[in-house]
DNA sequence: TTGTAAGCGTTATCAC
DNA sequence: GTGATAACGCTTACAA
């Protein structure tokens, strides 16, 4: 069988195969009639140009790429999910490599995206200033991360105030001794820190017990004894708090096991909310009261970003979406004393 | 700044690019000097062939698809981790699609994949004779999926096996009263019957309650709502079992939190052993027991096994990687009468 | 062992 | 509006 390719197309149209590009790219107005011509021998040969040829004839790659952490985490898992929905639906592809926390190993990955043909890739990770001007320096490939400006997620902000609300919600109950689970990593400025912001801005707004002790921090990876060590240390005995924010529902998890464990009751003991909203909140025992983030929006944002990284063309997103959801179920009640 | 193409490396290499490009490929044999310098020019430079320029000059594609299922699943999620990771390791980039179960769906997708001139994929869903036969003959792209004889996963055998091994643990603990929630899909002989085919053989073999009611049976989709629908027929108040087998991790946990509203105790009351070994199995309240999936060894098998399928080269995996192990953890206990 | 040159399937720049 | 044709960066006969 005689191969399927742009040459055939124009025999069996008639035309050249200059046409045929231009019916295909729109790049030059052709007449209507032949255009009909072309496109009904494409559709009735069900041809499909060659990506490899197109893109060594100077086209873009349709391919991007994304770094994902290597410590598996069910919202960036979920959030991948949508990224490789929408990207599909613009058409493109989505590479995706796992990494480690260090520079080096990052760029390694991305100098593989960048072999790959890959102009724009999303990390997870997000990147300091020197690292971002590295990559810009050294790389043909361009980076961006959920802060990154083209993203236009506001992420920062909506963290910070979402938390804010949630332990004013806890307040309104009547906790007055709320602790926290945090987060830290090596940008100055991340959407985990702002959680923590938020988190300290109602503690100390709203006239709580600003126990330090009430406070615990994890770093980078969230190893099970790394999240039990941490626990332990909020929960003296002589006065444990009675209501528990933490900053990740895979943690706040784990943290609720310990705690029944324990033999302390969840919500009569101790209330426990956290953040994020992946499925599982829902599902476990009891429901974990979280705040569930915008996922799908914010793959949306994400991949317009990306595109426009891409091709310089702004596709922005109904601002409307970007709405972080405080939703209480089983894990919270009112204190009992 | 000049472009460094493979000419430019010839340049530099002082010899044709044909030679550059046999020591890219080692595909002929060139003078260990000429071989040297060519090298040492590519790495000062910091060379990479373009892959598009390599497929269009006639080589395979370095892309794998990979057809994942619309419904977001733990283990899954846990295999194209690792799927991805092999696939990197071997120089490979992984394409997904997300894809309902529909048959015009799957090739639909198997469409796009082509375009971007996948030439092997990997399916999630498993696929009866007939589809597989109407692939074969329309499509140019090979399909594989769990089943498939070149993936060497002897994955329903397997299956059964562990799920009779685990029945009969629960027996030899003295449970006898045993319920089992399992998913039927179309095809005639899928993994998933295989579990089935496990628990019913022990049931009979050891002389346990035989009792119809106790079996649940879940149809595709695995909506909170049909899981209960399936839970509350099994628990017919006069005579609950003492044990329940669930064909997957992901809805034991459901099931657990629906025992354990109804006031049951897990597993005082009832034990839940389940199928996958994810690991939020391990993190819930009371920790899951389950027969855990050797998810690292089936995805090398797969990559294996698709690389295979792209270029002929049998890759054997280690026999021995191939364990189901029986995790047994806190949900499971001796039966109360 | 090495070099020359003909493809691979597109896009884009010219002419007409 | 349309058609030649060079160019993209590589692989691989074929020739030397």
């Amino acid at each position: 069988m005689e191969n399927i390719d742009i040459k055939f197309i124009a025999k069996k149209s008639e035309c050249s195969i200059a046409t045929v590009s231009r019916v295909i790219n729109r790049s030059k107005p052709v007449s209507e009639e032949l255009q009909k011509r072309v496109i009904d021998t494409i559709r009735k040969y069900n041809y499909n140009p060659s990506i490899y040829a197109q893109n060594l004839a100077g086209k873009k790659s349709r391919l991007l790429g994304f770094i994902m952490t290597n410590y598996i985490n069910q919202y960036q898992l979920l959030l991948f999910r949508y990224l490789n929905e929408f990207a599909c639906k613009m058409g493109y592809g989505c590479i995706i490599r796992y990494c480690n926390s260090g520079f080096e190993e990052k760029l390694e990955v991305l100098r593989e995206l960048e072999i790959r043909g890959i102009e724009v890739c999303f990390s997870l990770f997000l990147l300091s200033q020197e690292e971002e001007a590295y990559i810009k320096e050294h790389f043909r490939i361009k980076v961006c991360h959920m802060q990154s400006p083209e993203m236009r997620l506001n992420i920062i902000e909506k963290n910070e105030s979402s938390v804010y609300e949630a332990v004013c919600y806890l307040a309104q109950l009547g906790h007055k001794r709320i602790g926290g689970i945090f987060c830290i990593d090596e940008i100055d400025d991340s959407f985990l820190m702002a959680r923590k912001r938020g988190f300290l801005k109602a503690i100390s707004q709203i006239n709580l017990d600003q126990d330090e002790s009430m406070i615990g921090q994890l770093h980078g990876e969230c190893e099970k004894d790394s999240v039990i060590s941490v626990i332990e240390k909020i929960f003296v005995p002589q006065k444990p708090p009675t209501a528990l924010f933490c900053y990740s529902d895979e943690v706040a998890i784990e943290v609720m096991s310990w705690i029944m464990k324990q033999g302390y009751r969840i919500p009569e003991d101790i209330s426990v909310l956290s953040f994020d909203g992946i499925p599982f909140a829902g599902r476990v025992t009891p429901s974990l009261s979280t705040i569930s983030q915008p996922v799908e929006y914010q793959a949306k944002c994400i991949i317009n970003g990306m595109l426009y990284l891409q091709d310089g063309i702004e596709r922005p997103c109904d601002e409307k979406g970007n709405e972080y959801l405080l939703q209480i179920r089983d894990s919270v009640g009112l204190p009992s004393h």
